[in-house]
RNA sequence: GGCGGCAUAGCCAAGUGGUAAGGCAACGGUCUGCAAAACCGUUAUUCCCCGGUUCGAAUCCGGGUGCCGCCUCCA
């Protein structure tokens, strides 16, 4: 496996800190808003980079932060009027509510800054020892002249950085760039008892703490958006590296902006579109889809015309798994009793070389992973083995609509290796799904293609319109076999017709609504 | 000013030295009562421009143009 590593600037190949175990820190939300389809690609692609290790066989041990408290949730709480904790809170909840949408998996541990304050003042305290911190009346800053590698992650020098910094001068600071470590509370912020006072952790220092505290140093990969190189993940690394002398991450991994018009999505810009709002309008599959379609580290353009493109392509592969599902509960393709110890090398002409066919995408799909997560290649593999089996299944086979009792012994040995064929085309669409994540799936790991609740909730209306309109059109027929049957079948469905002297009314019983 | 990224068909996009993946759209065909879906075929002699290295470059080097980002909160 060869992954870029921010840190050095090249593709690496990986080496896990243990054999067969993987230990990964993902940056999280603030959470003081919903989250937008920029903060979406981020938290997709780095599911998408965990599954991968899954698939490969790795242990993985994920950890996702909440950034509970800062500024700017204090800033929003005020205006909303609301508790800080309770407005984030509200955040997290619906964090988990979009992302589970996205199909991204819960991480191992999400843990919050709220919870962690003991380890912060403790990771704190030991900069202060070592003298890589200070105190001003503001609270306890980095002294980032302290640290020799200072930059090493964003690659710049000091002398460059400070020749373009706009930072506020704060003549406190012993250097402009020196960051807060704690904050000293001002009269109705939120705070906690420290050694240095009532206040509150500096934003980077939790990230630190708790990456420490759930992963230990030098744990394998570190990832968020390309916009935390620096200063964020630059400062977690000097507190980190500087309070225990041990190198903090090994790999870090960025990815590039998803963009409107060619310019960053952000919330300053206010050219952000919410999770939520996107959903309204397309499937959390085909939004997947979109993500997924191009490299990571490439900025991704974001338009209602790519989301369309996007939306057909998920059209084509669910078209193939459907196609697959039928065939697989057809007579004449897999009805035959599972046979599984037919060896590969027993099948015969069509099925071996579809098998074939495959196989090779599948160790295709696996080379275009390993070379970075090039997950848009490795969508190109699952288009390719959609495709295999459409052209499979176009030709019929010979023994398609008999009987067993009346098949030859060969004929019943087509059969079952055409079920074979069939079984192992539909594994490698779950395995490929099980790293992509575009379609939910069961227990067993198979793709459910489910419609969401959305989607139906917004046909339900004019497809009953449509029925309506037919038994109308029935009834001035005089055709009342037809519309009874009509109303008694809907009925049946828990759907009510009311013939009124105004036209036609319908309820649903409550009842039969599906259950979320 | 410093640092970094990007430029491939109508659109999205993969591809870092060996002769342009995949998706969408379009057109023609097969199938179909008609559609849809599916399948087959066509659609970049060419990869922003100029120059160079090489038997050979979208891929390497030099120069130029355009767009974007970071250096301040941001996935």
């Amino acid at each position: 496996m060869k992954i870029y590593n921010t840190l050095t600037n090249a593709k690496e190949d990986f080496k896990p800190r243990q054999p067969g175990k993987v230990f990964i820190y993902v940056c999280g939300p603030t959470t003081y808003n919903y989250i937008h389809l920029g903060n979406a690609r981020s938290f997709v692609f780095f599911d998408t980079v965990r599954r991968y290790f899954c698939y490969r066989g790795y242990e993985v041990k994920y950890v996702q932060n909440f950034t509970d408290m800062d500024d700017k949730i204090i800033n929003r709480a005020r205006e909303e009027k609301e508790d800080p904790l309770l407005l984030t809170e509200k955040y997290v909840q619906a964090y988990f509510y979009d992302t589970q949408a996205l199909n991204v998996q819960k991480a191992d541990i999400h843990p919050k800054v709220s919870q962690h304050i003991p380890e912060i003042v403790d990771l704190i305290k030991v900069l202060i020892e070592k003298k890589h911190a200070y105190l001003t009346d503001q609270g306890v800053y980095f002294d980032i002249a302290t640290f020799a590698d200072y930059g090493k992650l964003s690659g710049r020098s000091l002398d460059l950085m400070q020749a373009g910094a706009r930072v506020e001068v704060d003549v406190r600071k012993k250097n402009p760039l020196d960051f807060a470590l704690w904050k000293a509370a001002k009269p109705g912020e939120p705070f906690w008892e420290s050694p240095w006072g009532l206040g509150r952790p500096g934003w980077h220092i939790e990230c630190t703490a708790m990456a420490l505290k759930y992963l230990g140093t030098g744990f394998d990969l570190h990832g968020g958006g390309n916009d935390l190189i620096f200063p964020h993940h630059e400062n977690e690394i000097a507190q980190a590296e500087a309070a225990t002398g041990q190198p903090f991450a090994r790999y870090w991994l960025h990815n590039g902006y998803l963009t409107v018009n060619q310019e960053k999505m952000s919330k300053s810009l206010g050219n952000y579109f919410l999770v939520r709002e996107i959903l309204k309008k397309f499937s959390p599959e085909t939004v997947r889809l979109f993500l997924l379609s191009i490299h990571y580290r490439s900025p991704q353009d974001f338009s209602e015309e790519n989301l369309n493109n996007a939306a057909r392509g998920l059209e084509r592969l669910k078209t193939s798994i459907i196609l697959l599902q039928e065939a697989l509960v057809r007579p004449g393709w897999g009805d035959v009793s599972r046979s599984s110890s037919l060896e590969f090398q027993d099948i015969g002409g069509r099925e071996a070389a579809f098998l074939a066919t495959i196989s090779k995408l599948e160790s295709d799909f696996i080379a275009a992973m390993d070379d970075d997560f090039n997950t848009a290649l490795a969508l190109s593999k699952l288009f390719d083995l959609a495709r295999e089996v459409n052209i499979y299944l176009t030709q019929k086979p010979e023994t398609e609509n008999q009987n067993l009792p009346q098949l030859t012994t060969i004929e019943i040995q087509n059969k079952q290796f055409a079920q074979v064929a069939l079984v192992k085309a539909k594994e490698l669409f779950g395995s490929f799904n099980g790293v992509l994540g575009i379609f939910k799936t069961n227990a067993q790991g198979d793709i459910i293609l489910e419609r969401s609740f959305q989607e139906r909730d917004a046909l339900v209306e004019p497809l009953i319109n449509l029925i309506i309109q037919l038994r109308q059109e029935a009834k001035v027929k005089k055709d009342w076999v037809s519309a009874d049957k009509i109303r008694n079948n809907l009925k049946e469905l828990g759907i009510v017709l009311e013939d009124t002297k105004d036209g036609v009314r319908w309820k649903l019983r409550e009842n039969n609504r599906p259950i979320v």
